[in-house]
DNA sequence: TATTGTTATACTCTATAACTATA
DNA sequence: TATAGTTATAGAGTATAACAATA
């Protein structure tokens, strides 16, 4: 055996094992994996995934108001104005002065933007079916749970 | 009781109870969530979450190829460049020329990377310890699990 | 012909400061 | 004085095309 310093070995199988101890590596994985798949499913809408998280809770909070989107979803409010730009010029989203406050707007779906998230919110079940094809309905239910329980 | 449209309600509390049924929103919060804290924790070491995913891959695959990186990361070979040339500059990690392959170049953490590394992996546990303290330890293997399942 | 690493580039996302109008 | 919505802008993240060197 040579006393010299062996050539520096080429890495065959990246090792992942750590990484793979952190709540964090494995929550962003599966979330980029499922929003992969909805980016996907969504094109036929023009749909982002904030666009379609915005839209879902218009449409079960009309009236909402862009401080409570924004306070929902974790969205700047510099950075929502645009998205409801966006999305009142695709006549998706009107919006209509707030009832008690001169300040605030609320926004509301328009027929053709209730239309489009019946249609969106029935491939966004379809959608989740596939990104948790391997995981039975407990373990569906259990996972839901457990995150909830970290970010809430 | 005036037939006249009532005036256009307030929404009081966000109901954001469709969304929580999808597994993507509830994954992306909690990730959002953990690498919120993960960004304050390791600000001492001038580190965001994905400088640290690349040197825990380095420091566990003496060696690993950029291209090795990318896909184990999902980052575009084109995004990597910049990174790893700026740990470069930093003294935290180094190249050699791969062993059997003359276009590929092996990364290498520097004594000053190890070091580096040694306490970030602490503190990256101690803040995922934090992040998940509302779970018990048979649910936080369980998360981990159950996250394993849909990206892999 | 295919792959590694790279440059250039465009688009999106995220973040901060500052303004206006209303409360 | 505080809050809702907005503008401007800077920085970080993500995407595609194309090239040189090597396999």
């Amino acid at each position: 055996m040579p006393v010299s310093s062996k050539p520096a070995p080429a890495v065959e199988e990246v090792d992942t094992s750590y990484l793979e101890t952190l709540v964090g590596y494995n929550a962003t994985r599966a979330s980029l994996k499922v929003i992969e798949l909805f980016s996907k499913r969504m094109a036929v809408y023009d749909l982002r995934h904030v666009d379609f998280s915005i839209l879902s809770l218009i449409t079960h909070n009309p009236g909402i108001t862009s401080r409570q989107l924004c306070g929902a979803l974790s969205i700047l409010p510099p950075n929502l104005v645009g998205k409801i730009v966006t999305l009142e010029k695709r006549k998706l989203v009107h919006r209509k002065p707030h009832p008690q406050d001169g300040r605030a707007v609320g926004l509301y779906l328009t027929d053709a933007g209730e239309a489009l998230m019946r249609d969106a919110e029935g491939t966004a079940v379809d959608l989740e079916t596939e990104a948790t094809q391997r995981l039975s309905a407990a373990e569906k239910k259990t996972l839901m749970r457990l995150l909830q329980k970290i970010y809430r």
